[in-house]
DNA sequence: GCAACGCGTGTAACCGGTTACAGAGTTATG
DNA sequence: CATAACTCTGTAACCGGTTACACGCGTTGC
């Protein structure tokens, strides 16, 4: 019984001869170890939890594919559940899966996570995506970054006006956004008045409202920056039924860089996240953190944005027109 | 011992008093039976795997969704795992999986399902998602029913020669959507020529590719159905492009309802799929497998559809068109 | 008043691995 | 040649639950 668990495991001293043995019996037996037999011995699970405040669209299966790739790598198992952005539910959820992985990855932007500590037992280690916790350890995305260099993107297109279309009130990810929006203003001398910033949660429903009412403000604002893409889809649709072209009669971008952004008309130009990689990068963490439970301070890290500009801000409308004035009318 | 695991799972004969002094230590001492342990004695694990081919898109997240909420209502747990439609891959999942699940749902159309069975233990009860399997029970869409409701709906609208974009070779849900296609065609006495039939692999370039084919045939067919909805945007930017109207110069129908079939100008008119649903189901199927071992024949479902009406097909247009001649021309 | 019975609780075997330790066999060393 | 040192293998305890079974006690029936 010692021998066969050094043999499959390949730790400790164990004749080459028998080695062959065990795995040959192994094989003609379609042996496999029982894992909860290993967890209850050894006390690990290999599994880790992601939970996830929805598990509906692209945003979270892409965490899922990062997270399952890097898992896979390590032969560690994905255990997946949705909190629903629901503090019952995230309760029950990591209740349920105490004792069966070894480390968490938690995504709960809207929740404090800091308030459902107590639901976790103290050395079981996490990594939070998208949250800055006290107490875990994190993976971020560049969000200030992103909306400066949005900002500045567009200070060069010459627009002076800009509105901003807010997020939801207390979701980390909406506040560092509208922080890099009104620092963008501050730097490159945009208007920065109380009225271009529009309240939105983030769906596409409020970016249309918030669309409409944008149209009202006098001056009128060159330009519309939505926090999140969905409300940059919902402000097209509003512009749209207003007769208002884009980019030509107003430029209007995103965040986020969701698919559908691509095959609206005109394309979204929008910030981009590597979002596989944050699943990654949250796992392999998680696995550093499980490695030295010396409890050093829990790793952070942010992940780097990148501008895509495509049609709906205007820069290759106005780079087309350009071309055509030099090249002396020739299309 | 024995009566804490009576009291704490609410078995067998136990006093009030005792019951109530066991739940209020178990409470004081944040007590959390070791899943291992009790994996081990009761050799079940509540929890079942699900095998992607792949994690990306909406189609697989929903399909997740679906399944999480069904799992999490009976107290089961999800592993998740993504496959990359890669035998090599698919059987290393499989075999990772053995000893930690009860049960298995497996969604994988191009690759032979049967063909892996060796990976799965003799006794594991399985579910396949869109996938007949002689040896499995399974889910499927009603996917011939799906094309034949898109047939009679394109023959209602007067169209007598619909071109089709088939999906990838050996994929199940392709070859039923074609057959749709084909018995609609003959239902409805509908030009059913070879060249209508164009190749094409579920990707959006192979469906902008065979829109190009399709206009060079003559006499030109009035409506493109494709497979799926991703060839059918592929498509309707091919059109775009060659400066056809959709729907006035050609109809341009979908299948699968994806987020962005109501993105794109026009808003496709595509056939809907309760996909969260198919997750859901089939978990509610795998769980009934695992209830009685005694082997009946495997369980069966299909799922049926939903056509979805929107602009792509002329279907508004041509009503639009109606109305405003029968209310004279008032708009 | 004693046997039969039922209820509630405790004891101990068992699930299938891991691992400390003992012991057997082999080689190196004095 | 005896002993030490080392290599390999086997034994048994242990991880933390579940559950068959034994047992003690109060109730009922004759």
């Amino acid at each position: 019984m010692a021998t066969v668990s050094r043999a499959l495991n390949g730790i400790g001293p164990v004749r080459k001869a028998t080695l062959d043995r065990v795995m040959e019996a192994a094989r003609a037996l379609r042996f496999v170890p029982h894992s909860g037999a290993r967890s209850l011995s050894t006390r690990t699970t290999h599994t880790v939890g992601l939970v996830l405040p929805d598990l509906h669209g692209e945003f979270f299966s892409e965490v899922i594919r990062g997270a399952d790739l890097a898992a896979r790598r390590r032969g560690y198992h994905l255990i997946v559940s949705g909190s629903h952005n629901n503090p019952d539910d995230m309760a029950a959820v990591l209740r349920a899966m105490r004792g069966r992985v070894d480390g968490l990855i938690l995504m709960s932007p809207e929740l404090a996570v800091d308030a459902i500590v107590d639901e976790v037992p103290a050395a079981m280690p996490v990594i939070t995506v998208n949250v800055e916790s006290k107490r875990f350890g994190s993976v971020t995305i560049d969000n200030y970054d992103g909306a400066r260099a949005m900002l500045r993107h567009l200070a060069a297109l010459g627009h002076a006006r800009i509105a901003f279309i807010l997020g939801p009130r207390g979701n980390a990810d909406a506040a560092e956004r509208l922080r890099g929006y009104r620092d963008g203003c501050r730097a490159h001398s945009i208007v920065n008045a109380p009225e271009l910033e529009i309240g939105g949660d983030f769906s596409e429903a409020s970016g249309y409202a918030a669309a409409l009412q944008l149209l009202d403000i006098r001056p009128q604002p060159t330009a519309i920056f939505a926090a999140n893409d969905a409300m940059a889809v919902g402000a097209l649709f509003a512009l749209r039924e207003k007769q208002m072209r884009v980019p030509e009669d107003m430029a209007l971008v995103g965040f986020d860089d969701i698919p559908i952004a691509r095959y609206v008309t005109p394309r979204l130009t929008t910030v981009t996240v590597a979002i596989a990689e944050l699943g990654r990068r949250a796992f392999e963490l998680l696995l550093e953190s499980i490695g030295n439970k010396s409890s050093r301070r829990p790793p952070r890290e942010t992940l780097s944005t990148t501008l895509v500009v495509r049609d709906s801000c205007g820069a290759r409308h106005a780079a087309a027109k350009r071309n055509r004035r030099s090249t002396g009318g020739i299309t």
